[in-house]
DNA sequence: CTGAAAGCGCTTACAG
DNA sequence: CTGAAAGCGCTTACAG
């Protein structure tokens, strides 16, 4: 390599000026076909690299937009991210990828490099503890966000999540219908819209049913494999065990599985299990877990195309969008209950 | 929010010129304390951002580091990715993600787009078939690149990954130390190095025990959990069945045992199995499984060092750092099962 | 210690 | 259909 070139050795070479180039390079219909061509296979054969530096500088328009999750290493975050790629692939938009892993500080410097790297818009699933004013700072700077999977009240942005209560309701009212009274709810917490509106699905499923609801019942704060692993040993120790327990999420749900099989217990016959997002492993997961659709693709394509619209110059509805999860049965809650009941003081 | 605010209107605001705005800015010690002070204070109340396209556009250094791999939803990238992003974070570099699902074509137009921002290296894990042509595009154009886990034949550029075939031929070994003469080979693909160091490593355990290698014992192709799912199937119907199989992946182990226990075999138990990676899951997955740990941390680290070495003008090794990987033994070669284990609920 | 001026590589009116 | 010129917001020698 001699020196970079760039539209002005590429005029030069032809003999022409930087603005035809410029205007060729971008297909303008201003220039006239021959001599575009011509300009098109100069900049091929030297090796020309668009500055896109320079162009956002000039035209404050960077063809970038930011996505910030917690998790992606999450099969619903993976879904998700995946949908929006390809809506913004469509539109020739660069998307930039972060995790914040809920650190309120990793999230604020993406969203700060964001806005120094000019960046076009933002999707992202909050940070536990995010204010709205963060959101605001952005907007304020030219930086319209749309949210995905948790809300921030009083942002007065678009949000696209599920129905999380009504998803949950669905999977507990599975679990009753099937015999269950002593219902354990496992992960997730107060401190997100989601850990908070999949409990109220839960406590309402419960009260709905005439079932009191008991404090030892809630096990809160899971929301990892791992961590639903974990889980199993205080499950296990709650007095006058439950027969089933629906989880926050498909991986809490697999992990407390693996807790369950690794205490000589059979998910799906000793303790029945109730996921949330039906990920791809749910299907080959032994036993195959019973859990809700959370519409992930729609979450994110839609989330997306909210943005794109708003790049347009359309205003955002500015509210939450709620898609309608469904409930997946497979075998995971398999048992037949009836037959082996023998709590006589339980209410039915 | 006015008009945007930049240099100038600190400069102006304060009757000083963007020259010292700049330097102070940046905490040159050209300026005086006070002025200093004074400017940062007037930059934080102004609401200044930064522009770093205009920056960038100078200096041409962009502080962008672009990394991009086939599968950011593997945790085994999960761990590379975390300590990359770490190392990168310390030296206050902005780390730009792309899952390229190895597609040649998603993977080049990443690199294009970090060509077009400026960005200032390149940590990958190429796409199956990279030819070394692409690399030497990005490093002709001042895009110095590391590779992670894959090596591209002479592309000239420093890659580290773990010695797969050593580490491949620890968990042969330990297969056969416990008796195993029929053992299977699944997943993985001869058009990574990845895949085909671990299998010569496969081959050179059986040789060095003596064993024939059978060609139906290799089942070559999946990559991920639901692959390996799939692949119980073939190996199922293998003639004179082996009785243990050492898989590509932890990823791919995970979803054959549950192939195997959805058709009634007990993984560890009926058929010794083996993983890739150690995974996190690995350890609680059921049964636990024996794997190789693959230094992913240490190959994100060391990645990332080295790219940041050669942005500093020292040059690379231009050659492969190997890892040295270790064996994990748990008890998926061999398990205990709980008492009262026998096929949980058929599945339909 | 501070300022005036040039320049990074584009695009965009505006002329012709 | 093509060109000359200004300007996006920084940083960097160079003066003083």
């Amino acid at each position: 390599m001699g020196q970079k070139v760039k539209l002005s050795t590429i005029a030069d070479a032809l003999g022409l000026s930087t603005a035809t180039v410029s205007l060729a390079l971008r297909d303008s219909p201003l220039v006239a076909e021959v001599t575009r061509e011509r300009i098109k296979e100069e900049a091929r054969t030297s090796g020309y690299i668009y500055n896109r530096r320079a162009a956002s500088l000039r035209t404050s328009k960077s063809g970038i937009v930011g996505v910030c999750v917690h998790d992606i290493m999450n099969p619903f975050f993976g879904e998700i991210l995946k949908s929006i790629e390809d809506e913004l692939d469509r539109h020739r938009q660069t998307f930039i990828l972060c995790n914040h892993y809920d650190e309120l500080q990793k999230q604020r410097s993406f969203v700060d490099t964001m806005l120094q790297l000019g960046a076009d818009g933002l999707i992202m699933s909050p940070a536990i503890g995010t204010p709205a004013t963060d959101i605001h700072l952005a907007e304020e700077n030219d930086l319209p966000c749309v949210l995905i999977a948790r809300t921030v009240e009083g942002s007065g942005v678009t949000s696209f999540r599920g129905d999380d209560s009504y998803g949950m309701s669905l999977s507990v009212d599975h679990l009753i219908a099937r015999g269950h009274r002593r219902i354990a709810m496992i992960g997730g917490t107060e401190a997100t819209s989601t850990g908070r509106e999949r409990e109220k699905g839960y406590r309402r499923a419960l009260e709905t049913a005439g079932i009191d609801f008991r404090p030892e019942w809630r096990i809160a704060g899971p929301r990892s494999r791992h961590s639903g692993f974990d889980a199993t040993q205080t499950f296990l120790a709650i007095e006058d065990r439950p027969t089933a327990a629906c989880c926050f999420s498909d991986l809490v749900a697999l992990g407390f599985m693996y807790g369950l099989s690794r205490a000589g217990l059979r998910p799906g016959v000793d303790i029945a299990v109730t996921g949330y997002d039906d990920i791809d492993e749910a299907a080959i997961a032994m036993p195959p877990l019973t859990t809700v659709a959370n519409g992930q693709s729609e979450v994110g394509q839609r989330a997306a195309a909210a943005l794109l619209a708003r790049l347009q110059g359309t205003a955002g509805s500015g509210v939450v969008e709620l898609i309608t999860p469904e409930l997946k049965v497979r075998q995971s809650c398999a048992f037949d209950w009836p037959d082996r009941r023998s709590s006589p003081t339980e209410p039915s």
